[in-house]
DNA sequence: TCAGAAGTGGAACTGCCGTTCCGTATCATA
DNA sequence: TATGATACGGAACGGCAGTTCCACTTCTGA
């Protein structure tokens, strides 16, 4: 999380009151429930419900409900960082790829909203953007490590394996809430097509995520 | 379609004008265009704009919106009940098995409302309900066969085929509007990880359609 | 302890969008 | 062609959810 500055301007030369800091963390992180359970739809009158305080609190500290998601958002990219870079630590390159790569659906489906805004937003917070960078070389990393060590194929990108993995969290999100069962048998139907062996051809290149992030511009015209 | 009936009463012993009648296959189809374009957020206005018609007209035919979209989704799944029962003629089953999934996530990709309401709504409308039972028997058809032949291995079932390349549609979807080589690069690694072959262990059992139902179920509690 | 700055809650406001309503236009029947 | 039933368009309505506002409370620093 990063809750050093906040949305509302704080007169220089005064610290922000320690309950008012306070709040903030509560509301986000009610904000993190309900957007997780009930996706983008998720109104701010719940939010502030659960977060015990009124809507103009939650309005106060993020003045718009896009700037709450993007709050959000962030404080997600954050902790799937952590989850990619810890991955990297693991000296087997298939191994690490495994690890990351099963966690991901899992956190998809955590966040559905996460999804949603990926699939209608051109493109994030600013303040994400770096956040966002890092996290795209460390999964980069992962791809190209795991092919290195002939743990998978090599005619698919960093891209085509982040996009294969989210539509597994959707898939089983079909199914009803949380479906780890689901989840991992379909991670391992994927990863078994990703292995080298006599694979099929792909038509196409491997995909990755500069290339995909034209795709997504190109889409918004 | 299934336009004999609409959903404005006629009063008994008299026919529907037939200016009436067409005015109605024209939102209907101006309703699955939008809904395809702009999932379950497009607007009623927009569908009566597209149709050239005023929106009472829309809202005569159609009282509520849910009951547009019932209609949209029904001649949705006609269309697609179509295309298994096409695949089933064909005599080698592993091909037909491929041919009618291939064309699944295209199917899922342009009507992505379908995929929306699969994923919010609890059931169906009951109009549908034959049909989609209909659909469900074909798609089990299609895979027991491919299964039996020894195209795809065992240890799955056509709930999770379904699910999977719904997945497919949903991650295609997420990189621009229509992704013809993505979507086919990610179905030939799917149908490679549905090869029997040196397969991994699947936790779980293999996913049918009354399990997949009774999970949906379970989770509108 | 006290003054004033900072923050709060929630009612009121606003805009969006589905739905209703009714004066008018179109079609079917004789 | 005349007549009334049927259907039409689109303005007006109503409810829902995000945002604003301000009288009131809480906190901070002296």
């Amino acid at each position: 999380m990063l809750p050093l500055e906040s949305d509302i301007q704080t007169p220089p030369g005064r610290q922000q009151r320690v309950d008012a800091r306070r709040n903030r963390e509560r509301v986000l992180a009610a904000a993190e429930e309900v957007f997780a359970q009930e996706g983008l739809k998720g109104q701010i009158e719940e939010v502030a419900r659960r977060a015990g305080v009124g809507v103009g609190t939650v309005c106060r500290n993020f003045p718009t409900k896009q700037a709450l998601v993007e709050a959000v958002l962030t404080s997600m990219y954050e902790s799937l960082l952590g989850q990619a870079l810890e991955a990297l630590e693991h000296p087997d390159a298939g191994a690490a790829f495994e690890q990351f790569f099963v966690a991901l659906p899992e956190f998809h489906a955590r966040h559905r909203a996460l999804g949603e805004q990926m699939a209608n937003e051109l493109e994030l917070p600013t303040s994400a953007q770096p956040l966002r960078e890092e996290l795209t070389r460390a999964l980069t990393d992962l791809v190209v490590r795991a092919q290195a060590s002939g743990a998978i194929r090599n005619d698919i990108g960093p891209a085509d394996v982040s996009l294969l993995f989210a539509g597994v969290a959707h898939a089983t999100a079909l199914a009803g809430e949380v479906q780890p069962v689901l989840r991992e048998r379909y991670v391992r139907i994927i990863l078994d097509g990703m292995r080298p062996r006599e694979a099929s051809a792909l038509p196409g290149r491997p995909l990755d995520f500069a290339q995909l992030r034209k795709m997504k511009q190109r889409r918004a015209k």
